[in-house]
DNA sequence: TTGACAAGACCGTCCAGCCGGTACAGTAAG
DNA sequence: CTTACTGTACCGGCTGGACGGTCTTGTCAA
């Protein structure tokens, strides 16, 4: 009973980090992704020939999804600097109460070299904001309030109230000028 | 009550620590453990009936050596602030180039739950640090900015500079007041 | 003697990766 | 149109190995 052979990949994915979320990320085995999935474990394994290409797959997919979301917010409305879109951005995917990126545990734990993709975009943006102000002490300390802030999202550690989360979000925005 | 012959227990933690930062967190297995510990698989397990028990041990000599650091800094130099404590601890922290934390992912795979006095921690330290400022906007930029300094340094993100990082803590504590 | 281990065999469980199938889809000759 | 062939996409059982945890036996210092 096959449907939608195209979107395995996707479905695939989404079924990791939905596993990844919900059950833990020490839970997230091939059976369990592909169960999730609606897809046999071979299946699984047609599209992601071993387990560390799914994380790879995990990582790339979830890069790709983030500079499409800055791009559009950097683009969309006016002349907005990329610091504020970038600002708006983490805080609207903090807003969801359970961190989407679990599976990044799991990355880790498989092998820590998964993340060098993340750390190497990382830095890329970090440079191309440095690019953008001129002003380094301002965009150090906003740039590491959302990389805490997304931390916290990621370690899913409700520190902080609804309004204080917005206080945080207008008063970097403030700082970002 | 008995002394042991050597102090096992803290060896071990450190052992620990040691194995999931140069072997990746997903290498933390008892074995391992025991053998980079100088103790057998039997000794180890007498001290820590169950992994469990040793993650558990592992999180409270963190905090705990926390505390004690965070309660040094803040008697010692005068009538410093907490938040400015704070502040220097974690760059401290953070100048170490290797991360000393990455048991911490290993203990989310095996179960997230762990964490939880490590964020019952985190929300008390929030809650002194508000009730001595009364500008909740700098200390709620000042804490997520920490948060994010220390994040950096656990995932081994290494994206700021030294002259940087000099220069967020400064700004920082300018902040902090 | 006893408490604090050392040493390691052993068992149950879990899981990644492999492999032999199976159900189509497209093509193409007859 | 039919039959035969071929490649794609997927199924699911299997296995080898790693790991956590238990248990037994031995050792040595206090």
């Amino acid at each position: 009973m096959r449907v939608p052979r195209a979107n395995s990949r996707e479905k695939i994915l989404a079924a990791a980090a939905d596993v990844a979320r919900e059950a833990g990320p020490g839970s997230l085995s091939l059976e369990a992704v592909a169960s999730r999935a609606g897809v046999s474990k071979g299946g699984l394994l047609y599209n992601f020939p071993t387990k560390a290409k799914l994380m790879q797959g995990l990582v790339e997919s979830y890069l790709s999804d983030f500079q499409k979301a800055l791009e559009t917010r950097a683009t969309e409305a006016g002349h907005e600097s990329v610091l504020s879109a970038y600002i708006k951005l983490s805080a609207d995917d903090c807003e969801r109460p359970k961190p989407s990126a679990s599976w990044m545990f799991s990355a880790i734990a498989e092998d820590p070299d998964f993340l060098t993709p993340i750390k190497a975009f990382k830095h890329q943006l970090f440079e191309r904001l440095k690019g953008e102000t001129d002003d380094l002490g301002s965009l150090l300390v906003c740039y590491l309030a959302i990389e805490g802030m997304r931390s916290m999202n990621l370690f899913d550690s409700d520190v902080l109230s609804e309004d204080e989360r917005r206080l945080l979000v207008s008063s970097l925005l403030k700082i970002a000028g």
